[in-house]
This record gives C-alpha cells, structure tokens and sequence, in this order.
DNA sequence: TTGTATGCGTTATCAG
DNA sequence: CTGATAACGCATACAA
C-alpha cells in the first residue's frame, strides 16, 4: 500500500492524498473526506524512510544515559519518554555505561540515526576540561542537546537542572542549625552535579565558622548498588572521624549509613541524622524513614521536553532553565 | 556530504561507495582503501533514511514497556538495551503506563516507525482472552514479536520467561518445610506471570494438605511504590488472618511486610518470615535484609535478543525459552 | 571488478 | 484547490 495505491483508489493525485496526510488546510473538505475514507478503508500508514525522506525527520528525539536500570536515571527516562510521546515524539534510548571514552561514539552512532533532538541525561555527560567536552560541540551543530542536570554554556546547547549547590548548602544549613556541627559527607560522583552539591555543603560548613570542609568528606569509589558494602565503608570511616550526621549524594549512600548506624545499636536519629538525596523510592523502604532530597525530577524533565520542542519550532528558549530542590522531612532527622 | 560527493572524490561511482559501506567483497582491496579513505577524510555518514529506504530497515528494535521505571522493568530495558547495543541494533523505547486500553494505539505507532522486531516487556502485554491478545496477532504478521516474562502461542511470536509457577512452588514449599504453615500471599497484579505465581503458592500449599489456599491470598490495588501504605494494607489483613510467614509477589510489597513488623515489633523472621521476589536491590535496603527470587533477569534478556537476532537472520529459533528461578536466601527467612 | 540506470515512497515546488 | 514532476540519497539488477 504506497501513496500512490490510495491516490487511485480516490481519484485524485498524490500530492492531494500527502496534503490530506500532513493536513494541509488546502484541501477541499469533500476531497479531504474521500481520501481520509480511502486511507481509513485499507489501514494505509506513509513508509516511514520515504517520509524521513522529504521531511528530513521521523519525530525522534535521541536519549543518550549512563545506566537506564540507575534508579534516579529511570525515571528521568521515563518522565522524558512520556512527555515526548505526549508531543508526537519517539525516543531512541541508547545506554553509554559509566565509561565514557566512547562518548564521541555513541555521540555519532544515535545521530548518525536522524533524530531532531539529544536529550543527554545526567551530568556524567559534562567533563571539566574542553578536550572531554569538545563531542558536545561537535554534535550541537547538527541537532540541538539538551542537557538533564548540567550546565554548559554553547550555541545550540540547553541546560534544565536542579540547583543542587544551593539546595545542599540549605539542607546542610538546615542539619547545622539543629545543633549537629560534625556530619559525613559521603558521595560516589565527581560529576558536574557531584561537584555542586559537595560545594553547597562546604559553603555550608563554612558560614557556620567550620575550617576545613573537606576533612568530613568521604568519597565512596566501590559499587554504588550494595547497602552493606556501603555500610561497612562506613564504619571503617567512623573509625577515624567522629560525626552525629551524615549527608550523602544519593539515597542508597544514606541507606548505607541507616545500615552502619543499626549494625552499631546507634539510634538514628538520636545517635546520628541521616539525609538523602533524590527522594527516590528507597526512603521509604529503609527504618527509620529517609529524609531526602526532591530535586523536582518531573518538573525538570516536563520543562526540558518543552524547550527542546520550542527549539525544534524555531522559537526562542532559555539557555538556562534551574528549579531549586525541596528537602523532604521523614523520621532519620528530627528537624 | 552524500554518495555522490564521495565518488566524485574518490574518482569511482556511486555503486563502489555503496559497496564498500555495505561491506561487499566484490571490490579491488585499493578500490576499497582508496573510497574509505575518503570517507574517513571528509566524516561522511550514509543519510539514515535514504538507507532505510533501500534496506527496508535500521536495524532498531522497538521495546514497548508498561513503565521503564519501574525496578523490574528499568532493568529489564537496560540489559535489553545493552544486548541490542552489542549487536548493533538500537532501541526505539514506547512506554504505554498500565492501562493497556491502547495496546494497539501502541502498537501500530511503533511498528509505523519500520523497526525490524519488536519486544514487549512485562506480562501485562497478555490478557486473558482472544481478544484482548489481537493486537499481538495483528502485529506478528508485519515482524517478529518477542516476549519477555509472558507466554503466547502464535506464529512469528517468541517467549522467553522465568518459570514462575515452579519457581514460586518450590519457595513456598521450602518454607513450608521450615516449619512455618499459615502464609499470606500479597500480590498485585494479575498478570500472565502474576497468575502463575499464584498458582505455584497454591498448588504448594495443595501438597501440604493445606485447603482453600485462597483464603491465604490478598490482592494489594493500590500504589505499589509506596511501602508505608502496603504496610497498613497488610496490618489491616492481619486483623482478619493469622500468619506467620509472607510471600510477596514483588519485593515492595515484602518491604511493606517488613515495615509492618516492625510497627507492631515482631521479630523477623523470628515471629514473621518474608520473601520477596525479583531480586532487586531492595533486598539489601531493609532491615533484616529481604531472602527473594532471582528470576535470571539478565539470562532472559540475553537469551530474548540472540533469539530475535536468530529471527531476523532467517534461523529457525526456539519458540518458547524457559529458565528457572532461584531462591536467595537472606536475614528475613530461618531456611 | 566496476559503472549505469532505475526504483524506493515521500514531500514540495510549480503551474494550472 | 489540484495535479504533474522534480528532488531526496541510497541500493541493486543488469551491463560492461
């Protein structure tokens, strides 16, 4: 069934039947009715490479992310797929793994596929010097990259991201002012939100007179996926730092420290306050509950789709769009 | 940069191009050297669509899932991604949320994009009665449909599946073994797999000279991603039914019996034994730490892909793929 | 081993 | 408002 079976079957052309297709509106509505009848009939759907063809897209937008199953990227994934799909766009996922030698690769590899739009989710994508960065700008000229919680300031390129320095500088504010001045900070990412968040804390520490930040910073390189090692990466720290409350870059890290604190009969959160980050499903999973981070993943992803389909309608978009976080209060803190 | 361009440099037509991209052995090795050289030189990549067009394919594999972020099923797209990856095939992702009303929506929007086979992932994909498996039929005569965790018997339609009812039958029957008789079975959905689950539990008990297992069964409708909920659910199920052990048809809801332990401080496993199901990394964030079924994820996924790829190559492959479970034990069970 | 010519199913540009 | 016709970029049967 091609275009040209339907143009005959109507009566008509097959320019008539493609306006009819792509809803042109100069077509007269009788003729627009018989052709509509004619492709309803015999369940006619436009080849999809020919329309790519000539319309030099197929709907698609690219969705490049570390790991798919990583609980905070999943949903960041499944937010843009919905939002996408709502909006008349598919969504071609391809997985990079946390190594991203092959960045450029997958770079050419998902546009070499045709698509209107990058979506490049998490900030694992963005590296501190040029040279890692320089396979954003190469791509950026061919389609627009949007980019889900990092920043980097190009043409072509737009950043939708959660404060994460100042909301750790508040949550940690927060922790400070209910009189716990010694708290582990524990992360597992040097990524460009990584970085931000260890900066809100150090500031932090800072405004309260705390030197020297960094001594009650701990990085966890090990498999972020396993509470107990997490845990007794933990207790080995305890051993050389002493601290009534912990905050820690992901959810699962601060699993991690409920796991510690109930292995040492340490009453959490008398004995030690525990903050999260994400407020992902695990909060609720763990005794006592996890205070954690929301860091608006919906409204970011929601956002995000609009500005690249503005993009894609020649509008002008913010480069930039930030939401702040919101610090959810369950039972492993007292404030 | 097209086909033409390149011939023009390489001084060989348009036909040559063609078959050094395809990787055709009918050209001279310096015919060859000299056009991919020039290839190199000047970054040239084949239009997508135009390639579809002659090939009738590029080489992408649709993967409609319920919700991608869902724990289960965010992994389950995230091997399947990979494996894909590895093969050179990318993955055009359509979640559909669970009401299936669509299914076919669903689907023709994601065979009108030309993919070469397409995977379902989830058992909610099958229904009950003809009708509502049509679509499928429909769909498997335009390319390979491959299931994954779900069983239908239909020409150009492949299984590959954990054998739930076993696997189930045999968890419940080691527990039973241990000593422990009066068990609440907590599901939450009726899927294809749900039902054989189910059915496993019952046929376990049935061995046991245990009658009307259904009076043991409780089926959980509300919000699944929420453990203090299920919690209440099953406090208020309590009320009603006796139980020392709890079999959970997920690992959330096996949370939720935990969390619900604790409430009332019972001792698990001592007072409440507990297990879940799907392995994930649940398992480790409560306390004690969840003992549940591992139902090979990953060998599924990986089997489901060599055999699609089997397909697509013309090789006649197993309709049906079935692996066993395993049961792995942890804090929250004696045995 | 290589080149020529044609077809693939659309969209879009012009005339009418 | 409608129709003829030229791209679009590549694969491939057929010739050479």
């Amino acid at each position: 069934m091609t275009i040209y079976d339907i143009s005959q079957k109507a009566g008509v052309s097959i320019a008539t039947v493609s306006r009819v297709i792509n809803g042109s509106d100069k077509v007269k509505p009788s003729t627009r009715q018989k052709v509509s009848d004619v492709i309803e009939k015999y369940g006619y759907t436009p080849n999809a490479f020919a329309r790519g063809m000539g319309l030099q897209s197929l709907h698609t937008a690219g969705i490049l992310c570390a790991d798919s199953s990583d609980l905070f990227l999943a949903k960041a994934v499944f937010y843009l797929e919905q939002e996408l799909q709502a909006n008349g766009y598919e969504s071609l996922l391809c997985c990079t793994g946390y190594n991203l030698d092959l960045k450029k690769n997958y770079l050419d590899l998902i546009l070499s596929k045709k698509i209107d739009g990058l979506i490049l989710v998490g900030s694992h994508f963005i590296g501190t010097t040029e040279e890692e960065n320089q396979y954003i700008k190469d791509g950026s000229d061919r389609v627009p990259i949007m980019l889900l919680n990092a920043a980097f300031d190009y043409p072509n390129v737009y950043c939708t991201l959660c404060d994460d320095e100042t909301t750790m500088f508040e949550t940690t504010k927060s922790m400070i002012s209910g009189g716990i001045r010694d708290i582990l900070y524990l992360y597992n990412i040097r990524s460009y939100s990584g970085i931000k968040k260890i900066a809100g804390f150090q500031r932090a520490l800072q405004s309260f007179g705390i030197d020297e930040p960094q001594n009650y910073m701990r990085y966890y390189p090990y498999d972020s996926s396993d509470a107990n090692r997490i845990a007794a990466f933990i207790e080995k720290t305890a051993k050389e730092l002493h601290f009534q409350g912990m905050i820690a870059a992901d959810d699962l890290l601060a699993v991690g420290g409920i796991k510690y604190a109930q292995k040492h009969n340490l009453i959490v959160p008398k004995d030690l306050s525990v903050i999260g980050y994400n407020n992902s499903i695990l909060t609720t999973c763990c005794t006592p509950e996890l205070t954690s981070v929301d860091n608006r993943l919906e409204t970011l992803t929601h956002q995000l789709v609009q500005t690249l389909l503005g993009v894609l309608a020649g509008e002008e978009m913010p480069k930039m769009s930030v939401f702040s976080g919101k610090l959810i209060k369950r039972g492993s803190t007292y404030f």
